[in-house]
DNA sequence: ATATATGCAAACGCTTTGCATAGAG
DNA sequence: CTCTATGCAAAGCGTTTGCATATAT
């Protein structure tokens, strides 16, 4: 074929690290750089998108506007946390038999679902916590 | 006070009106100039964002980065059509219990959540049935 | 040579803001 | 005269694209 997909590598192996659950582009670009990886944003882009279209990582799309991508793996939904900014996975809240109730209540059918809960993660809840008894 | 806030109760009143259950600022910027209330779309802008602050609308912030606008109520997920576009109320999937057990055995804290179903909204389902029946 | 990956810069879609004007009390 | 609403234009923000270049086969 062609040349070596140099960024695309990286990026698949930052992500499999697991570093974080989640990354938003800007945040890969930046880890790229500081990681003596340095690169354009457009690239970034590209390169999560033929992951994703490879099948290697999922784009998730969050309210907040900006994108996140994660590997891809079993579904599962997520918890936006409030006070770290992190998404993070937790399993999936409606059960299939709610899905079905309502297709055949309303009428509709239901293809995908996407649930964003907005919170705090473990590890801001636990902060929270020994902030408010200290004070 | 002052000027009366005429693009405001204008939005105020085609949204209570129901002809669809959610807006886009494009689409509510449409309907208003089409029935004669030429105005700009920054004040479209400004009018929905005042009218969610004063609670009587309810901002939805979807995927694909156009926000829509409803009359605040209780508490409903949505479907996006994927079809007609059209984003209908749908009842929370969701039980009460599924959220503290997640609460309690992921050490999380949730406030929000935020469903967005995908599918066909009851009037799709039924003309992609007859469609089919027809082929 | 050929095909894919990368870089740079510019365009895009939707939202938001700055600033001057208008109109009701 | 003061205060909020409106209009116009421009900026913002994250994403996406066009085009030329680089590099492995």
């Amino acid at each position: 074929m062609a040349r070596k997909p140099r960024i695309s590598s990286a990026i698949a192996d930052l992500i499999a690290r697991n570093e974080r659950h989640a990354w938003t582009l800007e945040e890969l670009h930046a880890r790229l750089t500081r990681s003596g990886t340095a690169t354009d944003f457009s690239s970034v882009f590209r390169a999560t998108e033929k992951l994703v279209a490879a099948g290697a990582l999922r784009k998730v799309l969050l309210e907040d506007g900006r994108a996140r991508f994660e590997l891809a793996a079993a579904h599962h939904d997520h918890l936006l946390c409030t006070r770290c900014d992190e998404l993070v996975p937790v399993p999936c809240l409606i059960s299939p038999r709610a899905f079905a109730a309502l297709e055949a209540r309303a009428g509709v059918t239901i293809a995908e679902h996407h649930v964003v809960l907005s919170g705090l993660c473990r590890d801001c809840r636990k902060i929270t916590r020994r902030r408010r008894a200290h004070a």
